[in-house]
DNA sequence: GCTTCACTCAAACGCTTGTTTTAAACGTTT
DNA sequence: AAACGTTTAAAACAAGCGTTTGAGTGAAGC
């Protein structure tokens, strides 16, 4: 290959139009013949340069999530462990608030990015790309958003600390899986301007108070925090 | 038709083998000849009696959601709007508990029904179906639980009731949308005995604390709760 | 006993799919 | 100028798809 893609960006053109495609309709529902049109290339040049719909598939969720974390710090929403370590309640707080902010952001924004899509699909309909996707980014999600409630709830047990993690990252994905359902039953056709802040102040304050509660909840004392 | 589903119950036996695989696998990865052969039917038994694949599938999904508010009741996960409001504190609480148990066992449990995988492929590829899905699930289901929320914290602003009640639900759907990830994280292939109803507990209390923080939070207060 | 009817069956239909093939061009490097 | 990697074009491939056909089955109705 004399250019990082060719001359004219066939490979480039190809593995966006397949991103667009793959995550708008997943992967039994776009043919060969719809990424090479969009693409604005030749049918034959998919499998010229990736020998198969199913690579060309793996290469761009590879490709995608090879990007997210950068992505996501950039915006503020992840912060090395060791800072997270040194930040107190008041920073704390703020971090999981922007954190949610960002996700929601990526999730279900006026400009969602397209890992959103392709995870719920790969959730629905998994393939080899799977074990990808969790090390390189659920994993990492998951530790550091324990890492901020371990600090956050210091007298936790490590299971309630993965407990807690988890419903706040689940009240979140939430509004990207769930997403035609809740807009049809409220009649919009896209979630409306300022939806993400709204919708991550009262995850982050809900998830205080949840916080709180089972730190404080011992066994047996379920249904405490009358 | 001489019986209610003729003689050797081709119709009852093209249903359920179509509801399993449309649940497995989805509408596009489903074929005909795959239903026939499960069902033990021939191949031109489905459009003899639904006319086509998508009937089919409208058919399966229709079956599906007309019982599941029947199930639910059965085991206690749903309750009469006059009852809800007679209910004390600590029965809300357990009301809470159950209704999370019950709906956890069906999306995740030993013996999950269809709905959440249907429900699942709704979510991610939306057919003419989704408006029954909403009416008929998504909408009761939100207004009971908002319902429950409100009688808990009877102070909560209209618009934090609901979000609350996305909030609970959230938590517990997470683990059906996102099973294949977790699964994988944890090295397991199912969840383990006792799993839902030891998240039950968990979502319940992390929920009552979320309520009460959310309840108690005055506008510009976000970060409370400390 | 004959027709009627709902139903079943194997076979085939026309179409789309992912993939391959062949040929010819293009621009860059050697 | 020759060689090379890249791209296009058009056509074809076998396989699989949803769907249709038409003959055949056996019980029900008259």
């Amino acid at each position: 290959m004399r250019s990082p893609d060719g001359r004219s960006g066939t490979r480039r053109r190809l593995i966006a139009a397949a991103s667009e495609l793959f995550a708008e309709r997943g992967f039994h529902a776009t043919t060969a013949r719809d990424i090479a049109r969009r693409a604005g290339v030749n049918l034959a040049a998919g499998h010229y340069h990736y020998g198969s719909k199913k690579d060309l598939y793996l290469e761009v969720l590879q490709a995608q999530f090879a990007q997210i974390w950068t992505t996501l710090a950039r915006r503020g929403g992840s912060r090395p462990a060791a800072e997270i370590d040194r930040l107190g309640r008041r920073e704390l707080a703020a971090l999981l608030h922007t954190r949610l902010q960002v996700m929601l952001d990526m999730l279900i924004g006026p400009r969602p990015v397209l890992h959103g899509a392709l995870m719920q699909r790969e959730m629905t309909d998994p393939s080899q790309a799977l074990p990808m996707i969790v090390s390189e980014f659920i994993d990492p999600m998951m530790r550091e958003t324990e890492r901020i409630v371990a600090r956050l709830a210091p007298r936790l047990r490590p299971r309630d600390i993965e407990r807690c993690a988890l419903s706040i990252i689940g009240q979140a994905v939430f509004y990207r899986f769930a997403m035609p359902g809740f807009l049809h039953r409220k009649g919009w056709k896209r979630y409306p301007h300022g939806f993400t802040r709204e919708m991550a102040a009262h995850i982050a304050a809900f998830s205080l108070g949840g916080m709180a509660v089972v730190s404080a909840t011992r066994k047996g004392k379920v249904y405490a925090g009358g």
